[in-house]
DNA sequence: CGACAAACTTAGCGAGTGCTAAAAAATTTT
DNA sequence: AAAATTTTTTAGCACTCGCTAAGTTTGTCG
């Protein structure tokens, strides 16, 4: 069943390549390279949630004027108890400042935080439809990628997307 | 810098609406829907390892005839015991069937479910290549990309990858 | 102004995933 | 076969992120 052993191989070869390629989990990569992909991921983990939080309360700001936890946690879908508790963690990242019992707001950190998820998820969102994935479906999936998704990626992601809407 | 403000829309005015779709992010989902698209996302991490793990369990199965603990720790990138533990709950789950101090084995459901994480996973990877991702980067962002994506999303990416690599 | 409601915080539980260290079983070497 | 090595398991710790329940603080309204 398994094939070729090519390991990465830049782009040169035209034609057979391509389809000996297709099949490229045919071969697993070497396990120290392997873990580290896991970890990669494992890492992206850590700083989701927080991005997620940080991003949140960057749009809230935004888009009324303020972030109150309340709001925050209606729209995690989460008990405000976790959201004080991940404000605390915030507050100590360096992502957050807030006085008790009021407004949620960013630091500099924060709001570069913010900035950058933010395009990172537009970006996605306009490419999922640009693909021609359907509003909601993007919306869920982008949430997710969005994470994952390496700065080169993201780049050829925004590309295809202009190239889609101007109609190349 | 907040501009338009239009909810969904679906497709169908052909011009300007595109352009003023860019900016899709400028509102805020219903706060229960945005509730809805996190707690997709906290799902989707909750089965993530676990697909992890069996996927590569049945790789392992398919490429060296036996899973090794050691194999699948190495590989992973975590200690011995963490995936002990882990392979008794894939076994309470029902994906995995293991005798003490024996290879590991998945069961008809597990060797479903590694079927489809390894199918999802290759198209993901055909699909970022034929984007023009480098090999590299392409491993790397398919690994957090296949648990994120839905099969809208996982036929689109599919087909583009086909056409691309035939041309079109 | 007092009372009620809403927002926020704190305390404590449970589940999940990582680790190290140490014991037990299996395998390989001598 | 005994010893040494490797593999697997178990035990116990740390941390994160959900939750509920119970208290504080704030704000509003009669």
């Amino acid at each position: 069943m398994a094939s070729a052993k090519m390991g990465s191989m830049s782009r040169s070869e035209p034609l057979r390549s391509r389809n000996a390629e297709q099949k490229a989990t045919d071969v697993l990569p070497p396990p120290e390279q392997h873990a580290r992909q896991y970890a990669a991921v494992r890492s992206a983990h850590e700083t989701e949630l927080i991005e997620d939080y940080v991003e949140l309360i960057g749009d809230l700001l935004e888009h009324s004027g303020e972030a109150r936890a309340t709001d925050v946690a209606a729209r995690m879908g989460v008990s405000q108890a976790t959201v004080a508790r991940m404000v605390r963690r915030l507050n100590e990242l360096g992502y957050v400042s807030n006085e008790p019992y009021r407004s949620l707001f960013l630091t500099e950190e924060g709001r570069r935080m913010a900035a950058w998820s933010r395009e990172r998820h537009a970006i996605v969102l306009q490419f999922l439809r640009a693909l021609g994935v359907d509003d909601a479906t993007a919306r869920i999936d982008a949430e997710g990628v969005e994470h994952h998704v390496s700065e080169k990626t993201l780049e050829l992601m925004q590309r295809f997307a202009n190239e889609r809407d101007r109609g190349t």
